[in-house]
DNA sequence: ACACATCTTGACGCTTACGTCAATTATTTG
DNA sequence: CAAATAATTGACGTAAGCGTCAAGATGTGT
């Protein structure tokens, strides 16, 4: 794995995506089982990834990370790989795209006022802390 | 359930809460299962929940949709709910807000990204199938 | 007080997203 | 080329987050 090409690399084994990402073999092998991912194989049946490939994974990866189901990753995956001739099925794709954009874009906003939550929660927290430096409770003196 | 009492309501049975957060009734006393609610309860043992209660519920629903784990949004709320003057979780909490805020900043950056890749991928999609207009696969005219 | 709607606690079921062997086959390396 | 290393499929296991009965206690309207 990895002919150690002049510049990037163009072919990767299962096990160079799982190091290289932090996603378990199974964890690939299982996608692909979703539909996810369609890597070649060798002669002898190893999956050889592309970097298109890799970089489907760290979609994924993303996905994943921002609460998308599996299946809803999938079918905007499958966005970026039909035939563009396909025109009827282009309606569609456009019809959930737009569903997508407005789902981020509302936990974009949730997300926004959960931080402000949490940004003056801290620091009513911390002010409080403060104030408590030595607490009146405990007399025992640290020095100074 | 609701004695129609003057201005706001006080007390909420499951399913008042169930129907007007559109939670099921199931997920409600299963959160409780996990100690992120802790309502009274009426000579009967019914629960009782109050406008704080619903507030917590909200939270929660938020949490999920935003991707957060039950547990995770249980430890959020805890902070909460600690007695002020247990100044030795003080400490803790502000450090596990202090995550919390680098995790939902870190989601907000992300999410931001998708939306620019979705919108760009929208914009493109309906430029070329504005271009599509009258295709010429299909010579059926729809009248005007 | 009666009938009917609600609620309560189990307990088992199901889906998603993998973890974890196990038995084989490929590939790599000394 | 033999031994060690890596990959493949299959099957079973698991944790989270509820859904779905079931059987019985409680609440409500008349």
């Amino acid at each position: 794995m990895a002919h150690h090409d002049r510049g990037e690399r163009v072919a990767f084994s299962i096990s160079d995506l799982s190091t290289e990402l932090g996603l378990s073999t199974r964890a690939i092998r299982y996608y692909e089982s979703l539909g996810l991912l369609n890597p070649d194989r060798t002669t002898g049946n190893h999956r050889l990834y592309t970097r298109k490939d890799r970089a489907r994974l760290r979609m994924i990866q993303r996905g994943r990370m921002l609460g998308f189901t599996l299946q809803e990753i999938a079918d905007l995956l499958h966005l970026y790989d039909v035939d563009p001739s396909e025109r009827v099925q282009y309606a569609r794709g456009i019809e959930l795209t737009r569903k997508h954009l407005t789902t981020v874009r509302h936990r974009i906003r949730e997300l926004s006022l959960l931080e402000q939550e949490l940004a003056r929660a801290l620091a009513e927290a911390e002010e409080k802390f403060s104030q408590l430096d030595h607490d009146p409770m405990s007399d025992q003196r640290v020095e100074k």
